[in-house]
DNA sequence: TAAATTTCAGATAGAAAGGTCCGATATATG
DNA sequence: CATATATCGGACCTTTCTATCTGAAATTTA
């Protein structure tokens, strides 16, 4: 199989969509999000527990308790959460796996896949939970789709 | 870790083009390969064998044996290869890892992937086997990466 | 035809990712 | 203060991927 990111990358992506879309500083618990994003509860724990080691979340124990974003949404960018979960090393690897692969020594794809890189990076780091925010409670698909009302 | 291509994939792309830049139909067995690239010897040989099934190279036993490609260098796209090994979900499956993901049902980046994703397969689908082994035994570099001469 | 070489096929082992469980700890609320 | 509700931390299980081993089958060469 190939892909971009890790399982627990997509859930942390789609967890901190969630939450975003719930009003303020409210505290979301992983009973909520699991049950309607339909993740596994105690690896979402896992997950966003590593968010919070991150500083991209913030968590509080007991009644009320939950998970928040740790900025205000304008602050954080899908590539902080990718970050945090799976690493940076997708923008420097090599695409055909060569160890020594670099700019004064390249791979035969090195250059068109550098190019592409850096519009996923782009893509990654333009885009804020504000904006995608913003663009999910003006869709009702959206909110559908992320089990929102 | 995030990547795009398997291990698997890397190793087979890797070889690919090693025994493209091998003189004319001459079969190019695992020990030699496996050697000069560094990659482990009986996982390489699943690998090939895989290739083998998938019509992307044909293999002969017994001494002078081994493996080379099934078709002319400019029938085999980097993109037989990956479809070979890795197969092609990653044209199709959601990055955020939305199972409903679609065209109709969009989620918050889709548009700005596909067209990355779509870049990604016009690489993979325009660079043949052809092109890449000029541009190899053209570049002391590339031949030096690729363990040859 | 015998021997050496090489892929092929299947079983097995090891490592990493994904997922579960449980007890401890903190916090809100009665 | 007691209780209920959450996260936290660590151990553990399962699945998938990576890697190894062994013997059989095929093919070249002497």
């Amino acid at each position: 199989m190939s892909l971009i990111f890790s399982r627990q990358c997509e859930y942390a992506l789609q967890a901190v969509l969630y939450m975003s879309a719930q009003p303020g500083s409210k505290f979301t618990n992983i009973i909520e999000i699991s049950d309607r994003l339909g993740i596994p509860m105690p690896f979402l724990g896992k997950t966003l527990q590593l968010l919070v080691q991150k500083k991209v979340l913030e968590s509080q124990k007991g009644p009320k308790g939950g998970f928040r974003l740790a900025r205000t949404p304008d602050e954080i960018a899908l590539f902080h959460v990718v970050d945090a979960i799976d690493g940076t090393d997708f923008l420097t690897s090599c695409v055909l796996g060569f160890p020594e692969c670099s700019g004064k020594n390249p791979c035969p794809v090195h250059s068109e896949w550098g190019t592409l890189r850096d519009r996923v990076y782009q893509m990654l780091a333009d885009r804020t939970i504000a904006d995608i925010s913003k663009e999910i409670t003006g869709s009702k698909q959206l909110r559908t789709k992320l089990r929102l009302i």
